[in-house]
DNA sequence: GCCAACGTTGGC
DNA sequence: GCCAACGTTGGC
């Protein structure tokens, strides 16, 4: 079993708003990388949601992975920001996990405290510059983040 | 609103 | 295939 870290902007999606479906498909990455790590992921992974792009940045709780390796259907519907023009329904070029909520932290997990806590090479996430949306947690960060999260 | 840090695009 | 220009992410 593997850990991950996933961000969404909270006004586009939050995770009070994965508490109230209480499960969806994460779609709209279109990075190949992220791409990349959404394809190693397993069913049984634990996830950490990350709101990024608002005040305070910073892990807000956990989600679980429910079903691996799914299409992500945004690509190929014309309506959507995230359609992909040329990704072929023979051959998709994005695939994604559908994850399920497992609970929001008492308290966020801000940058700030991410930063005071771990370096770079521990936790990409708090790396300056970084733009990954998707990416692994080592199993002894995550397990420090489950008890900062679970006071 | 600014801008660093990329990723992507397109001319050559 | 190179690389300058452009666009996006996301913290501050």
């Amino acid at each position: 079993m593997r850990y991950w870290l996933m961000k969404s902007e909270p006004d586009v999606y939050s995770i009070a708003d994965l508490e109230q479906t209480p499960e969806e498909i994460w779609d709209g990455v279109r990075n190949y990388q992220a791409r990349n790590f959404l394809r190693d992921m397993a069913v049984g992974d634990l996830a950490f949601f990350y709101h990024s792009n608002t005040k305070p940045p910073g892990i807000v709780g956990l989600m679980k992975i429910i079903e691996a390796d799914i299409v992500d259907p945004t690509q190929f519907d014309q309506a959507s920001q995230y359609y992909d023009p040329k990704s072929k329904p023979d051959d998709p070029r994005w695939r994604t996990v559908k994850v399920g909520y497992v609970e929001t932290f008492k308290e966020q997990i801000t940058l700030e405290t991410l930063k005071a806590t771990f370096g770079p090479e521990e936790l990409l996430v708090v790396k300056r510059g970084n733009r990954l949306s998707v990416m692994p947690v080592d199993d002894a960060v995550a397990v420090k983040l489950l008890e900062m999260g679970q006071p």
